[in-house]
DNA sequence: GTATATACCTTGAACTGCAAGGTATGGAGA
DNA sequence: TCTCCATACCTTGCAGTTCAAGGTATATAC
């Protein structure tokens, strides 16, 4: 039915709400972070590279996050960390993450609203 | 700081949800759904009628609505009612929810994840 | 007679996630 | 050796969604 689908149900500004999440707590690499919030999330939420490397470099460049590069083996990894600019950022997401999800999961569940 | 914001933080597909639900419980008409969603949140959530319309015209065309004309007072007012696809929709559109947030709020509560 | 509330609708801009593709290294297997 | 896969970085184009703003029209209040 749904004749293609992109921009699924839901899931705008997530993967910017759990990437703050994570660097807050250690720092992560891109493709960890892929990794991470599948596994973090019970493969419920499962972002692509082409979602997770635009946001990190948003975020770096305003301040959100900073970079460190590690050869680890050869290759290069880009390690990134929240900064408090990133973690005041978290929190602001955080409460809006609240006031929606609490506002449409009372609806949903049915219970004020009717009330001519 | 953010130079402009339209589809603002988690907002996608919430509108579409929101109808279904109100309109599986009793008919309403567009005008009617822009101040119900309102109330019936708390005003946390608000919708403008370019929101509303297009996809009360959408969801009627894919048959998840029927629709019903009737003058009051001399304006028309177009009703909706979910049909049995609609509360389908509505039925997997909840449960997609309930996935999302599930995993989101799980990690932001800060629980499972950080296992090295 | 002018403004406000009701009631319908459309258009353009902005943002976002996603799939797909592109580069490059190291290790495993045939 | 030669090929394939996993790692690790990145960009581009498409599609879909919300939102603000504007456009039409009638009834009521001032």
């Amino acid at each position: 039915m749904a004749p293609r689908k992109t921009n699924p149900e839901f899931m705008t500004g997530v993967p910017e709400l759990l990437i703050l999440r994570l660097l807050s707590d250690r720092e992560m690499y891109g493709y960890e972070l892929v990794q991470a919030i599948e596994a973090a999330t019970g493969e419920a939420i499962k972002v692509g590279e082409g979602v997770v490397y635009p946001i990190l470099h948003a975020l770096e460049e305003q301040g959100c996050l900073t970079s460190k590069r590690k050869p680890v083996n050869g290759r290069t990894r880009v390690y990134y960390t929240a900064t408090a600019a990133g973690k005041k950022r978290l929190g602001a997401l955080v409460s809006e993450w609240q006031r929606i999800t609490d506002a449409v999961s009372g609806l949903v569940k049915g219970a004020k609203h009717a009330r001519a």
